[in-house]
DNA sequence: CGTAATCTTGAGTCACGTCAATTAACGTGG
DNA sequence: CCACGTTAATTGACGTGACTCAAGATTACG
């Protein structure tokens, strides 16, 4: 495993998407000090492909902070399937809980190193600094401005429109996206993105097909894309839930 | 209007349907003292069924608490389409803000009456108390987390369920249930309902009518609905997407 | 009382889910 | 290195839930 080197709560995602300058990328930046000392009660973990982080109902003692990787966010629903909630790259955080129980699972999708840490100390962290205090609160307002837009996807977009969205997402991640050869990596299943998507499999590979005969992306393998048209995505979620 | 009274931030919306006690309603009680600090700095304001509260794109100055109403937040997409991404009852919070911009449009759907906080006196009183802001930012992980039950239920649950899920939160409001009569007002629009639901207004219609053949619903007027077996909306959730 | 908005219902079409079968990718042990 | 089993991916056929368009019915409001 061979991590970029990267710095507590690096430089939180940004979402180019909407704007040069992320609003989260100015205001988490934690000034040396903090960074310092969150990694005082903050444990290193890796973890492998497809190992767990935490599951749902499990007691909920630590937040996560990724440093290197992809997680998968997810959650089963009384109907007993299964909901992909959401990505997490590095700088995201991850163990929302719910009266003390994780309310989500959480699986490492590739290798990942993640910073543990106590609830138990980080809530005495956080009294003590107001503006850690207040970049939490900014965090949280951001995570929840995030699953805003999948509501927004989920509510008005079509199957195709939906996965243009996570590709354009995932193009953002260096890691996955080879900017000069325009090959995109999917580190997940079928199964992962169609409970993602809120669609099945079969539809995510018909969508697939349909994106390479129109000559949008070209699959070089099933877990490897070549993005030939990166705007006809972008474009493609301006258009209406029935293509107009 | 009349206004049932009401204390500030009364206490926070509890949802019954994942429990007696839900974790809000205990985290986000606030000492009569830290009450009496915020009401120093909010002014109330009086809103009328329809009026607007701030808009997309605004300047976000204030933030506001629900203390009387129903209040409709949505957002338009690229495509020009409008989502709505929630409905806030009293003891809700609204007016998250991105880079100082109201990223969503609050419109009262009935007689509202709402606490407005200006953000830079209310960003003081977070650094001087850290109670309040623990509790600020409590607020901000359920909202995250009530975001991310309409994101499992806009991802796998068919229109029927979705308007079902609709239906179950309104009946925990006692300003639109009467549980004597069982009869609950929808205080909005096909087109609002549609709009939330992520469908069209003649789907809502013709799922009304289904549920009202089915024996579960009565439909009194279009904005009056007559619940005869509260039960059946529950159990619809536990179904597959195709009714299995 | 008239005009506009909202609501309702119907007919036709399409996107997507379901079921089923084939092919490809992957790991394991001989 | 290859035979084999298992899982993932793909493709086809078919049914149906939900969208679109269009026409009435009802309600709200000046």
């Amino acid at each position: 495993m061979n991590y970029p080197e990267q710095r507590f709560l690096p430089e939180l995602r940004g979402h180019s998407i909407e704007g040069a300058q992320s609003e989260t990328r100015i205001m988490n930046l934690l000034s040396p000090e903090q960074q310092a000392r969150l990694a005082n009660i903050a444990s290193l973990v890796d973890v492998r492909t497809g190992g767990l982080i935490f599951g749902e109902g499990n007691r909920a003692d630590f937040i996560y902070a990724v440093a290197a990787g992809m997680v998968r966010i997810s959650r089963c629903s009384a109907s007993g399937r299964r909901q992909v909630l959401d990505f997490v790259f590095p700088g995201d955080m991850l163990g929302y809980h719910e009266r003390g129980i994780y309310v989500n699972s959480a699986r490492a999708l590739s290798p990942a190193r993640l910073y543990r840490l106590p609830w138990s100390k980080l809530g005495t962290l956080l009294q003590q600094d107001p503006e850690l205090h207040a970049s939490f609160l900014a965090r949280a307002a951001f995570d929840l401005r995030q699953a805003q837009k999948r509501i927004m996807t989920l509510g008005q977009q079509n199957v195709a429109q939906r996965l243009a969205s996570f590709l354009l997402n995932l193009v953002e991640q260096p890691q996955f996206y080879d900017s000069q050869l325009h090959q995109l990596s999917l580190p997940l299943t079928r199964f992962d993105l169609a409970d993602y998507l809120g669609t099945t499999p079969e539809t995510v590979v018909r969508v697939l097909a349909r994106l390479e005969q129109e000559g949008v992306i070209r699959r070089l393998s099933a877990r490897l894309l070549e993005i030939r048209r990166l705007d006809w995505l972008s474009t493609l979620l301006e258009a209406g839930r029935r293509g107009g």
